[in-house]
DNA sequence: AAAAAAG
C-alpha cells in the first residue's frame, strides 16, 4: 500500500525538528524573514467586534495563546501531533482527525499515485521551458531573497515535491524561481508575468509548504465556522475552480485540505466541505462575502492572501468588495498575514491602490508586457461589423482544411457582450460550425458543460464574453479571434494569453475597425514590442489617435517587460500620485519620459521603461 | 459601455 515515497515521507518528518513558538502561532518564516528585515510580530488573539458576544453555542475563536504545543495538530487528531514538519499531516494524522479515515483523498492525478512519475516530459503536459530562456527580469524592494535555479534548491517538503514531479514540473519556469524564494522568505509579492507562465504554482507552493511546515493554533471543532489559514481571491468561478483544482494536486497527500466556494453553485456542498476543515479557501468575493456574512468562515487565522489576476481584483467593479474583505473583515492586517499579487498586468494606478494591501513588499516583472508574446503570433486584420461573421467563417474554414490529426484545432472566439455571443454562437451553428459559448448570462451548469465542452473537442469553437479573458488554461487553444476587440490593452493581453501557454504557439486574430480606433495605439505598440508585423493601416490609425486624445492611456507600464513599479515613479508619490494617470491635465506626467515612436507625449515611458 | 461577482 504504502509506497516508498510515503516512507521517505516518514524518516523525513522524524528527522524533522520541531520548533514551536508557544504563542500559538508560528510565523511563516521567522528567521528568512529577520533576514529581509520584515519580521512579523506574532498575532494577538484579537477577536473582532462582529464575532464578540456571539451566541454560546458557536464555539469561540482558536485560543491563541492557551493552546499547548502539544494540541497544536492542524487537524486537531489527539496526541497526533507532528514533529513539526513535512509530510506527517499526510494520511497518519488523518486517521486520528476529525474525518477519523472516513474519507479517503480522491487522487487528483489518475490512476497512476503510487507509481514513481516518469521523468521524461509528455508531449501534452510538459512545459516547453526552453521558450523560457532570457527572459527579462527585475526586482525592486528592499533585501530581494535570490532566485533559485531548482525546486530542489527550496526545502518545500517531500510530499509537495513529489506532486511537483507528479505534474511533470522539471523545473521551475522564471516567475517560480524569482516568486517562491521571495514567497518562501515571508515577504509580500506583487508579480507582474507572462500569460501562461506558472503563476498559479508560483504562489500555491509557498503557501502549501508554509501551512505543512507550520505550527498553527487548534482550531475549534465541531464549529460551524471554518478558519482557512490561506485564502487565494479571483475574478471568476471558473477561474477559481481551476486554481482549486491545480491546488488539490499540489496538496494531495499532504494533509493540507483546499477548498473552493463560488457562486451560481449550490452553497450546502460547499458548507459541508467547509465544515470538514479548511487550510486553503479558494474562492471568489461575491460568495466569501456572503459565508463571512453567515459566519461560516472566518479570516481570522488567515497568514496567506493571495490576489490572483490582482489588477483586475481592484478594478472598478471590484475594489470595494475585495476592500471589506481585506480590510474590514476579520483578516489580520497586513504585515502580520503576508500577501501576494499576482497579474500579467499592473497598471500604475491599481498599483497604488494595491501598495494598501501590502507591507515593505516586492515588486517582480518578469517578462515583456502581458503575453509570452514570442510564442503567439499576432494578426490585425481591418474588418467592418458587417464583414465580421462572413470574415470568421472564412477563417473556420481554412482553419478546419488546416485541420490537425482529423481533430479540429480549438479557436476561441471574444465577443464584446453576452447578446452578442448568443447571437454569434448560434449563428456559427446554423451554418455548421460546432460552437458553444460561455457568458455571465448563462446559469453556472452551462457555463461549467460549455468549457468542459470545448476543452475535450466535442465543441470545439468556444464564444466568450471577458468572463473567460483571464486565467483559464485551456489546453491546446491554437487560435484566439477578438472578433470584437476590447477598449483596454490590457484585456487584449490576456484574452490572447488564453493561447500560447506552458511555452506552446499559438495564433491571434484580431478583427479591428473604426469602432476600435481608441485602441489602435496601445496595440500597435504592443504589437510591435512582441516583434509582431504592425500593418501599416493600423499605425496610421495609431498615429491619428494620438493627437486628439482618443483613448485612454492605459499601458500597464509599458516597454518591454510585464511592467515597472509604481514605487519608482516619482509622479506616483507626490500628492497622492496617480490623478494625471489617464492623461487629463498633463500629458507626461504618469510616466517616467518621454520616448514613444508614436510620439505627441501619449504612451511617454513606453519605451524607457526600466531607465 | 460592458463584463464580472450573491441570490
Amino acid at each position: 500500500m504504502r509506497t516508498s515515497w510515503a516512507d521517505s515521507e516518514e524518516a523525513e518528518a522524524a528527522a524533522a525538528p520541531s520548533t514551536i513558538i508557544n504563542n500559538g502561532v508560528v510565523p511563516n518564516s521567522g528567521a528568512a524573514a529577520a533576514v529581509a528585515g520584515n519580521s512579523r510580530p506574532a498575532r494577538s488573539a484579537y477577536v473582532p467586534p462582529h464575532l464578540r458576544n456571539r451566541p454560546p453555542s458557536s464555539t469561540p475563536p482558536p485560543p491563541a495563546v492557551s493552546a499547548p504545543p502539544a494540541a497544536n495538530t492542524r487537524w486537531g487528531g489527539g496526541g497526533g501531533r507532528s514533529g513539526g514538519s513535512f509530510g506527517r499531516a499526510a494520511s497518519n494524522t488523518r486517521t486520528g482527525g476529525w474525518d477519523r479515515g472516513r474519507e479517503r483523498e480522491v487522487n487528483p492525478f489518475g490512476d497512476d499515485v503510487d507509481v514513481e512519475p516518469p521523468f521524461v516530459q509528455q508531449e501534452n503536459s510538459g512545459i516547453n521551458f526552453d521558450a523560457y530562456e532570457d527572459i527579462p527580469v527585475d526586482t525592486s524592494g528592499d533585501n530581494v531573497p535570490p532566485a533559485v535555479n531548482a525546486f530542489s534548491e527550496i526545502d518545500l517538503g517531500d510530499a509537495l515535491n513529489l506532486n511537483i514531479r507528479r505534474c511533470k514540473y522539471v523545473k521551475p519556469t522564471p516567475v517560480q524561481r524569482h516568486a517562491i524564494p521571495i514567497s518562501i522568505a515571508g515577504r509580500d509579492l506583487m508579480a507582474c508575468a507572462q500569460t501562461g507562465s506558472g503563476k498559479t504554482a508560483a504562489f500555491c507552493f509557498p503557501i502549501i509548504s508554509g501551512i505543512m511546515k507550520g505550527q498553527y493554533a487548534q482550531r475549534p471543532r465541531g464549529s460551524r465556522t471554518a478558519y482557512p489559514l490561506a485564502l487565494i481571491l479571483s475574478p471568476t468561478r471558473e477561474l477559481s475552480c481551476q486554481i482549486h483544482d491545480e491546488a488539490r494536486k499540489f496538496s494531495y497527500q499532504t494533509g493540507v485540505r483546499v477548498v473552493v466556494a463560488y457562486g451560481g453553485a449550490p452553497i450546502n456542498q460547499q458548507l459541508r466541505d467547509l465544515e470538514r476543515g479548511v487550510d486553503i479557501l479558494v474562492a471568489t468575493p461575491g460568495r466569501l462575502v456572503d459565508l463571512l456574512e453567515r459566519a461560516r468562515v472566518s479570516l481570522q487565522m488567515v497568514q496567506y492572501l493571495a490576489l490572483d489576476e490582482a489588477d483586475r481584483m481592484l478594478d472598478m467593479g471590484f475594489e470595494p468588495q475585495i476592500r471589506r474583505i481585506v480590510e474590514q473583515m476579520d483578516m489580520p492586517p497586513r504585515g502580520v498575514r503576508q500577501t501576494m499579487l499576482f497579474s500579467a498586468t499592473f497598471p500604475k494606478e491599481i498599483q497604488r491602490l494595491a501598495s494598501d494591501f501590502l507591507s515593505n513588499y516586492i515588486f517582480l516583472a518578469v517578462g515583456r508586457v502581458g503575453s509570452s508574446t514570442d510564442l503567439i503570433v499576432q494578426r490585425v486584420e481591418f474588418v467592418q461589423e458587417s464583414d465580421k461573421r462572413s470574415h470568421l467563417m472564412d477563417l473556420l474554414h481554412a482553419q478546419r482544411e488546416n485541420g490537425t490529426h482529423g481533430k479540429q484545432a480549438l479557436t476561441l472566439v471574444f465577443v464584446e457582450t453576452k447578446k452578442g455571443a448568443d447571437a454569434l454562437e448560434h449563428w456559427l451553428c446554423i451554418n455548421g460550425f460546432p460552437a458553444t459559448s460561455i457568458h455571465g448570462d448563462r446559469s453556472q451548469q452551462e457555463r461549467e458543460h460549455a468549457l468542459r465542452l470545448f476543452k475535450s473537442g466535442a465543441t470545439p469553437i468556444l464564444v466568450a464574453t471577458d468572463v473567460a479573458a483571464r486565467g483559464l488554461d485551456i489546453p491546446h487553444v491554437a487560435h484566439v479571434v477578438n472578433f470584437d476587440l476590447p477598449n483596454d490593452i490590457d484585456d487584449y493581453v490576456h484574452r490572447i494569453g488564453r493561447t500560447g501557454r506552458a511555452g506552446k504557439t499559438g495564433l491571434a486574430t484580431a478583427f479591428f475597425n473604426e469602432n476600435n480606433s481608441s485602441l489602435a495605439r496601445a496595440l500597435a505598440e504592443l504589437m510591435q514590442e512582441s516583434n509582431q508585423e504592425v500593418p501599416a493601416w493600423l499605425s496610421r490609425y495609431a498615429a491619428r489617435s494620438s493627437y486628439g486624445g482618443g483613448g485612454r492611456n492605459r499601458r500597464s507600464g509599458g516597454g518591454r517587460f510585464g511592467g515597472r513599479d509604481f514605487r519608482k515613479d516619482s509622479s506616483f508619490n507626490r500628492s497622492g500620485g496617480g490623478g494625471d494617470y489617464y492623461g487629463g491635465g498633463r500629458s507626461n506626467s504618469g510616466y517616467g519620459a518621454s520616448g514613444s515612436s508614436y510620439g505627441g507625449g501619449y504612451g511617454a515611458g513606453v519605451t524607457s521603461a526600466w531607465d
